[in-house]
DNA sequence: ATGTCGCGCTCTTTGTATGGCATGGGAAGG
DNA sequence: CCTTCCCATGCCATACAAAGAGCGCGACAT
């Protein structure tokens, strides 16, 4: 059964999808598209910027470093140079922690929902 | 033997010669100062900063985190929070690595004298 | 079918608020 | 006197945000 054209589109994302999933701006990627030169997605014929899940991997990298680590810019820029590979993977592993702890969370609630409803 | 009073004293630095010492200005000391509450010198009566070894370490960490890797000066007040011990460790290492390049970079140039000498 | 209106999203260019210090002034030691 | 102090102010780059303009697409009328 052949598929068709828009399935295969759809494997891009919108700017616009990209920052409501990390809940930034448009602009900020935009402009780390200007710092970074491992963000820079393919574009449509039109101009507008059509990503990957590996695109977004990269962003989700930078995003980690500037946003939650704390680096500046050149800071992250330097860092993805050297340990861009296994600097996915460790980020990988420390979003499944985050994961995993907000389901613990939820189940602490629910068990103490439940202490108090025989306490 | 009894060790005299200047040798004791001597343990602390003023703020110019750890300036010198890193090669930054003083103004970057004392602004630091207000940014990491671990890089709070003793002070003399009249209010002369009296750094000790373990001032300049706690210096030497934060420099590392900002001006060599990148970090935002909120960046490297987390950093200095969560792991400043083993950081510390982390850096002496860089640094006798740092000091073992130099040296084999002299030796390689002594050697390389050799062998134009010779061919 | 075909304008065309409007809305939402995109684009690039330009503006701007901190951030991260440096500098200058005056006083006070060493 | 040279270095230090504190304080205020100055200043330049960093790190974005806002402004303004241009598609594209569905709705609605013609």
């Amino acid at each position: 059964m052949p598929y068709k054209e828009r399935d295969i589109e759809k494997q891009y994302f919108t700017i616009g999808e990209v920052a409501a999933q990390f809940n930034v701006a448009p602009s900020l990627i935009r402009f780390w598209e200007t710092e970074f030169e491992e963000l820079r997605p393919r574009k449509s014929k039109k101009g507008n910027r059509l990503y990957t899940p590996q695109d977004i991997d990269i962003f989700r990298t930078i995003y980690h470093l500037v946003k939650e680590r704390g680096y500046t810019i050149p800071g992250a820029r330097d860092m993805l140079k050297q340990k861009g590979p296994q600097l996915k993977e460790k980020i990988d592993v420390i979003q499944s922690l985050e994961k995993i702890r907000k389901f613990m969370v939820t189940m602490k609630k629910e068990l103490d929902a439940i202490g108090k409803a025989q306490g």
